[in-house]
DNA sequence: ACCTGAACACCGTTCAAGT
DNA sequence: ACCTGAACACCGTTCAAGT
């Protein structure tokens, strides 16, 4: 007899075929055979398959804001959680799916901390707050989501090309400013983008404007 | 006999579907009975489910676009085009959950030409209107998430009110940002501070810090 | 060319029955 | 208390057969 069955097992093993084969591939009879198991017994431990999802998403987020290490300078330090959680759903794209919130209090915590660590005054604390939040998981999510679309095989870079030669067709009189970015978009490094968002937004909330 | 069917007309029979009763109801047999014909009828007129969706989504974002009007200044039309934006898939939440792209090209170009009209220079063009593209998808999509996983009947306040007073409840030695901006939260209009965290990454890009 | 609807190969979830 | 696995009520998609 092997070892008792349990949530974390479950979780485990949830992610190891959500990491591997995406989230298609996670049924709780594929589950129930790689646990040696009947399907039914997952139901024990586990509510159901959007609980099974949301554990799986907490584990994955937990462990990269573990991973951030506090830091003396605020703005590297919103820099480094920014960046943990964008590495962390690029590296699960299957996070992405479902609603993240119960996990991402680590994430808030750290931001908005670190905002009134850099003198935002009160009454502005609120909308600074949001709208970093707010980048920072509308970014994630939405590269994952392009990840997750992306025929499997097809390099990131192609996908890419393959958009900006649909822009560079478009109808330039309607379209010039599609037209014009076309060029940008291949080469273009996604996680320097996101921090130079960030920056902006920062820049926003602090002065020192780019332009 | 009925109308022949065509795309246009099962498209249309979606949205009423999806717009009534979510897009979990979205089946081809419920698409087919409405449409008083069979399953495999509409598999002559469209691939698969996900060319139906993204069908669907197309009619919806280019029918919110098309209202947006051009108007004189660019910064009142960026913010005319992002409320468009955000109320479309508000009104359509399941709007949210498949990747947009397709239809996005209206939202990018009438972003791009505004940014280019407030004299923002070359070398930080692309990445401005990035950030300010990814911040205005990312909150309309994640805005539509949560309505979309909100337990039906539940008021969005009330909804509010349960995730703040969790946060009241974090160990304020380890959150005390969570518990400070618990107070904001059910309150807040969400419409409001949308248009908050453009102005923000605008002064970011032009100047005219917020704090 | 276009439509019909049964059939196929799946799902998540439940539940009587076992230990 | 915990596990088993057949059974139920669904799906999306296909396809021989009709018109």
């Amino acid at each position: 007899m092997t070892t008792k069955l349990s949530k974390d097992r479950i979780v485990e093993a949830a992610l190891a075929i959500l990491d591997t084969d995406g989230s298609g591939a996670l049924t709780f009879r594929a589950l129930a055979s790689r646990l040696a198991t009947g399907s039914g017994a997952i139901y024990w431990h586990v509510a159901d398959k959007n609980e099974l999802l949301a554990a799986a998403t907490d584990y994955v987020i937990g462990r990269a804001m573990s991973g951030v290490v506090g830091g003396a300078d605020p703005r590297e330090a919103i820099r480094a959680i920014a960046l943990g959680l964008f590495d962390a759903i690029d590296a699960h794209p299957w996070v992405g799916a479902e609603p993240l919130q119960s996990g991402m209090v680590l994430v808030f915590e750290g931001i908005g901390g670190r905002l009134q660590a850099l003198g935002v005054p009160d009454r502005a604390l609120f909308d600074c707050w949001s709208a970093l939040v707010n980048y920072i998981l509308g970014v994630a999510v939405q590269n994952a989501a392009n990840a997750r679309h992306r025929p499997q095989g097809t390099e990131r870079t192609d996908a890419l090309g393959a958009i900006a030669a649909r822009w560079a067709q478009l109808d330039p009189e309607i379209y010039p400013f599609m037209r014009r970015i076309a060029a940008d978009l291949p080469g273009h490094d996604d996680r320097a983008q996101f921090l130079a968002g960030i920056d902006l937004i920062l820049a926003g909330i602090l002065g020192s404007p780019v332009a």
